[in-house]
DNA sequence: CCCGAGCTATGACAGATGTCACTGTTTTTA
DNA sequence: TAAAAACAGTGACATCTGTCATAGCTCGGG
């Protein structure tokens, strides 16, 4: 019998997935959580044989949750359950050791199998998220640095470049540089669609 | 016993779903659709008591399947459930004929009591949802209208003027003053601004 | 020790953006 | 029907944005 945690905000969704799952024979959910605290109290109190954590929650999300398990050393094989496909999540929940990622449209059965597979030491990733990891791999050197990254989190604020210039005092001539610098990396046009790439990416 | 159709296009959220409400003695789900179009058809088929919708689906989404059933003449009682607190889909589902409207992180006894009460002929709307209704009355002069509403979606796919006036067909300077009016209404002071409002608080 | 990477800065430039004032047309509504 | 919105457009204007070339500084690794 594989015991599961299931973390999912939504009510109906939860109590849905759990239901189903269960009439699995092989598998019992024993524990949910709506939010990724909870999440983490119920890991630290109980062990689990499998986590299936969704991504988009209230108070700390699931890469969140993946993070402080990896600083408490919590070992318990994640499988990631989410709506988006969204290529950077995917590799930061990967980075941060997650065993799976399926996307919600997945059929029950292939649920299933996963949930198995990844118990039993797989990974599991659908095709249409290994195809992203690829065009990953293909195009590297896309990197922010620190001081991309601290502009980047001050376009998404909304602030124009005067504003930013002053806040990390700077002249507003550097800034526009590295705002520059940044539309490249993130292969865009301007600040908008820059700031609309980092919220959906989590590059924030 | 009430004779349901059941549609949403997460074949986990929707069996989940199902079966969670199977359990009540008092209500069975008789068809299930994945998208609006199989949901249409279901519904000339056969008749419900009542039909559940998702709003946002593949092929038609919610308020396409209003649309047809009142050109149709149907007047099976609707309920949507939704992800989204959105105030104008809100209000065209309502002037469409939707008898209720629950966001899908209700609980479950609310929503199996929102649809007896819907059966039974009643209007169903969650507070958080009538709050929307209100500040909308409050507030008159800062809703955006259709136009702005087209033009707000376009900024937030990140396209700049030129290329919004092409898609919808205006002059450059015509969608200069639409975005204008915009800034105005969200109370900010560039597009990037607004963008980031907009995503914050579901306005598109 | 030198090279590269990251950070800073400047000036010049083209284009994009946002504001304003003003003029119409059409549609809604009181 | 008359007033009020929504919609479309123009031209002028100031400002903001993004690009490019160039150059100096610092720091860590080979």
């Amino acid at each position: 019998m594989i015991k599961c945690l299931l973390v999912e905000d939504q009510t109906l969704v939860r109590l849905g997935l759990a239901n189903l799952l269960n009439l699995d024979s092989a598998i019992n959910i024993e524990a949910q959580a709506e939010d990724g605290l909870q999440a983490l109290a119920l890991l630290a109190e109980h062990s689990f044989d499998i986590a299936l954590l969704d991504m988009r929650m209230p108070n700390l999300d699931g890469l969140g949750v993946l993070q402080k398990m990896r600083e408490k050393g919590d070992k318990t094989p994640v499988l990631i359950i989410t709506t988006f496909e969204d290529c950077d999540v995917l590799v930061k929940a990967l980075n941060l050791g997650a065993r799976g990622y399926v996307l919600k449209n997945i059929e029950l059965e292939e649920l299933i199998s996963a949930i198995k597979q990844v118990v039993a030491g797989e990974r599991v990733l659908q095709s249409a998220v290994t195809d992203f990891l690829l065009k990953k791999q293909l195009s590297p050197q896309l990197c922010l640095t620190d001081k991309e990254q601290t502009v980047l989190q001050c376009l998404s604020l909304g602030m124009p470049n005067k504003v930013i210039a002053k806040k990390l005092d700077n002249s507003e001539g550097t800034i526009r540089n590295h705002v520059s610098q940044i539309l490249a990396k993130l292969d865009v046009k301007d600040r908008t669609q820059a700031v609309i790439k980092a919220i959906n990416q989590n590059l924030i």
